[in-house]
DNA sequence: CTGAAAGCGCTAACAG
DNA sequence: CTGTTAGCGCTTTCAG
């Protein structure tokens, strides 16, 4: 037999309209009945039905979250944190891996408007902005972390990406490297990076020289294949600024492989400061990302946009650091 | 205006209860109706209401996930894994990270049953036996994976852990190794590992000493605490058998800040061959755990055990391997 | 302060 | 083959 709001009722001996109000905490209802009611609730084990009262126009209470793959160690600390803080707030989370490929997207976009979610937060790249902005437009509340999609009016949280890859360009020019280059990922967040990278190269007069720049995925195994091609240049590099730890910790590899010392022979810097970071050899010097302060952020950012939407949207730009850790070395 | 199965009905120019057969594929409708019904879900943006279906009985094909901490990468490849089949099959998955922490595995499954879930994963160590029970009683079919509750009659999915931790122990006796010390966790799935050491010791005729054998939680820094105690001994071990990568890697570090050279002073075998297993210096000799066939393993446990729970439960038992890497040598 | 009653969007008989 | 209708469990006026 099903534990209903009427079973409630009837154990306490008040209508099913009161129960709701003293779960809701909504109208006016006596110091008693409440106390009875809850010892009702207490005594049948009772739990409201999400579903029915969603279906009634309440929220459900439910965000989602979409990461490109949460076996990567800097989204699974980003969702980590996303977590923490919703159901600090009472909300809870349904997390999709985008794979950062369209058809996920689409799928799972819809999905979660099935399960009507109050709202969703994105860590991933997207590459469907439409689909993203159709969904917006049908007025749920969404928010941006770690990416940013410039023609869509979203509240937003990165880290300020330009900042970081000037902190790791420069610091490596500070150590006398001046053939340096440069991993990415092909992603938006990455542009910035690279652009800083080319900046500050060039502010310093040093030529940018575009066999030293590789665009690819982010895994250990692409870091690794990019250095390799990095260091099969005839000039090749002394410094390597991999824009993420999964990156680094492939540089690191093939660096070893090709018997070169670290961090004499080859400066590596990293960009995410991901547990990965400390378990390298050497620990890599990396650019911080406040994890746990982004993903408290994005979803505050959320829940406000959930209660009253603003017009006017926020892009909170937090600001790196540069962890200076064994991988980097004076030229 | 929103846009419910009635607008379908009504663009389409046929009844509800017509457009609800051609979404679930129930009942005979004619290709013509159906191509009708579709284009106007199409025009529309249609997409049906998961929470009303679910009141009318409906299965919501929304699962929970319970893990300890999605930002172990031990977890979150095992989240993946679950997560990729899950939606392959058309399920949906809800995370909530427990931390061990009873409150919150409380919290989260009065959660899970408030959403209606149509079954849970938990593939936490769960403290909190007895509220399992009762999910289970309920009715709301659940399965284990990576951790055993062996009062509880559950589909369960684990690795060999018993063969792991013999597999682990015989290696380094094979290599010489006579002062073995163990780092484990203190959760139902390392006891086995536990076990096996102690046993195969034995069998090898040596003795167990008891200041050799540490259990703590599973983090670098607990491992590196508990290295730095191990290796602090008068006659302190010349092998390492750290119960999970997180803390092989925290023995690294011990390791190397006591300017052991890895891996002639010292042998380490992790256990789980996450990614940190490759990005270690050494990189990490460790038992391989095959996280993505467990992952897809348990889901389609979860969903036989959905489709019609079966009295008599299965406890699938996968093999290990050792994974031979280079922090470990010939004493 | 409390209760009766009207649906939310959808599915599942049942009738045609 | 297609439509009518009765609720699923809950929230929310509106009366009492």
């Amino acid at each position: 037999m099903k534990i209903t709001i009427r079973s409630v009722a009837q154990e306490a001996g008040v209508s099913i309209a009161t129960v709701s109000k003293v779960i809701n905490h909504t109208g006016k209802i006596s110091e008693k009945t409440k106390k009875k009611v809850f010892i009702a609730m207490e005594k049948l084990n009772y739990k409201p039905d999400a579903a029915a009262a969603s279906l009634r126009g309440k929220r459900t209470k439910l965000i989602g979250l979409l990461v490109p793959d949460i076996s990567n160690p800097f989204y699974s600390e980003i969702a980590r944190s996303i977590e923490d803080r919703s159901h600090e707030i009472g909300l809870n989370v349904m997390m999709c891996n985008t794979d950062n490929d369209v058809k996920k997207e689409k799928t799972y976009l819809s999905l979660l408007t099935s399960q009507r979610v109050d709202g969703v937060v994105v860590a991933s790249a997207f590459r469907s902005t439409n689909l993203l902005e159709e969904m917006i437009n049908k007025g749920v509340p969404s928010v941006l972390i770690a990416s940013e999609i410039p023609s869509l009016s979203m509240n937003t949280v990165t880290v300020d990406d330009y900042k970081g890859g000037y902190l790791a360009t420069s610091y490596l020019l500070s150590l006398g490297h001046k053939k340096i280059g440069i991993i990415s990922e092909d992603v938006r967040s990455n542009t910035p990076r690279l652009t800083a990278y080319k900046d500050t190269i060039q502010e310093a007069q040093l030529p940018i020289r575009d066999e030293y720049i590789i665009k690819t995925e982010a895994t250990i195994q692409k870091g690794y294949e990019s250095a390799k091609q990095l260091l099969s240049l005839n000039d090749k590099p002394t410094a390597i600024f991999a824009c993420n730890d999964l990156l680094a910790a492939g540089v690191i590899q093939a660096a070893k492989e090709a018997n070169l010392n670290l961090p004499e022979d080859l400066s590596i810097v990293g960009f995410d400061n991901t547990v990965l970071s400390t378990t390298t050899s050497p620990m890599l010097t990396t650019v911080s990302q406040p994890i746990k302060e982004m993903g408290a952020k994005v979803v505050d950012l959320l829940l406000q946009e959930m209660e009253e939407s603003k017009p006017h949207k926020e892009r909170l730009l937090l600001s790196p650091e540069l962890v200076i850790r064994q991988s980097t070395a004076r030229l």
